[in-house]
Formats: C-alpha cells, structure tokens, sequence
DNA sequence: CAGTATCCTTCAGGATACTG
DNA sequence: CAGTATCCTGAAGGATACTG
C-alpha cells in the first residue's frame, strides 16, 4: 500500500483508508442504523468472522472513523458508534451510490457486449 | 467478492468496480493526461508488472471504462484512453480529493493519539 | 458478550523470462 | 512494442476453538 505510484494520484491515500474490504459496510451500517454493539454489527453485515470485524474496527478506530464505548458490565457490553470524521463520509458516499444508479447498468451493458464479441472468435 | 453482506449497501458494487487495487491509478492517469500507449501508462505508474497491468486494463475495458485501439503496425501500437463512463467518474474523483485534503491530516492526528494512548498501558 | 488464539487456505500480485 | 507464460511468495482473510 501507497507505493510511489498512487502519490502522484490525489484519490489513492483515500481509497486506502475508505474502500478496503469491509470498511464501507461497517460504516454504511453505523452511519444508518446508529450505535451498535458487537454482536449485532457482525449480524448486520451477515458473513465477517469475529476475528475481521475486531481487526477493521481497531483500525478505523484509530484512523478515528469510529468511536468505541466500553461498559464495564457483566456480561460486558461495547457499543460502537460512527465519528464525526466518519459522518463526513456520508456526502462521499451517497454521491457514489448515485453513480451507482446511473451507471452500473451502463457496466453491466459493457460486459455482456465485451463478453459476446470475445465468443465471435 | 460482492456477499450477503455488501448487498444491503448500496456503495459496495461500486467499490469493488472503481476501487479495486491500481484502477484508480490507471483512470487518473488517462483522465488526467489523456490517450496512453501500454508502455507509456507502465511508466506513469511507476510500479506496475506489464502482467498486472494487462490484467487490469482487460478488466476495464471490459467493464466499460477505458476503450482500447489497436494499429496494426511494425511495431504494434495500442493506445488506451478513457471512455465517456470512465470520464463520469471524474466528479467523484473530486470529491473524494476533496474530502482527502480537508480530512487525511484529521485522520493522522486521530492515530497519533491513538497510538499515543496505547503506549501509556 | 466481546473478543483472542491458532491454524489453514487462497490467490492477487510480483519476479523473471520469452514471443509475435 | 505489447503483451504472454510460469513460477512463487506473502499476507489477508476464513474456520474453528477457547476465555474473561
């Protein structure tokens, strides 16, 4: 990661940060159905290990995407919630899933295209 | 790639297509300065085997972001350039620029005081 | 509940060499 | 030049089991 390629491209520092697997539905999660515990984020996202979740969380985390809350309860209970600097992210992403409505059929179209020119050979 | 999980998040389909390892990279150059020849684009990047490359150029030109044109000439020559769907990404390059310059310093303030907090323990 | 601790697999991506 | 063809490695991520 961020080898002397992507300093030249403005967007890769970012895409580091934001779009590595399983940071934009951990997010996605907490920005739109608020503070969650752990049991119920690894439920919400439906296939990550506990391992996972617990790596990404400390890292975004301390990239201070998310903000973590520790009950000294028993049983214990931790809540995790979406920062500030998370929330900014919001703007960002409802302008991709608006590409997304746009364009993916438009992807979708060039791949069958691609997909039936490649069979003529 | 694309679970369960990221089905309910409308921003994943979108990641694994434009966020994928070098494509923001490769579409920044070509939108940035235009038409590219293979070796061109190689060195632009910097770091990139022509074996990764290749795999990635197929990719999108499969998906419908970039267009390649090939002249029968001795020797071959190939240009690769942005398509109209690529260049609708622009706007969302920007943003994410954007977002980039007023936030990566607040994000690496955020891990200094992590990291920061570790140590007293 | 909220994680850790291990073990294991896979496969993207790099190194290197070769071709039309 | 514009790739292909092989070989290979490391590191992310999954499966499983265990703990305060």
């Amino acid at each position: 990661m961020g080898g002397d390629s992507e300093q030249a491209c403005p967007v890769s520092p970012v895409v580091d940060l934001v779009f590595s697997r399983w940071t934009t539905p951990i997010l996605w999660t907490l920005n739109e159905f608020g503070r969650q515990r752990f049991v119920e984020l690894q439920r919400a996202i439906g296939t990550i290990t506990p391992k996972v979740l617990t790596q990404r969380l400390r890292q975004m985390e301390r990239d201070g995407l998310v903000v973590r809350t520790y009950h000294p309860e028993v049983p214990p209970r931790v809540e995790y919630e979406i920062s500030d600097l998370g929330r900014s992210l919001a703007p960002v992403f409802a302008h991709l899933a608006d590409w997304s409505a746009q364009n993916l059929p438009k992807v979708e179209r060039a791949r069958q295209e691609f997909d039936a020119a490649g069979e003529t050979r």
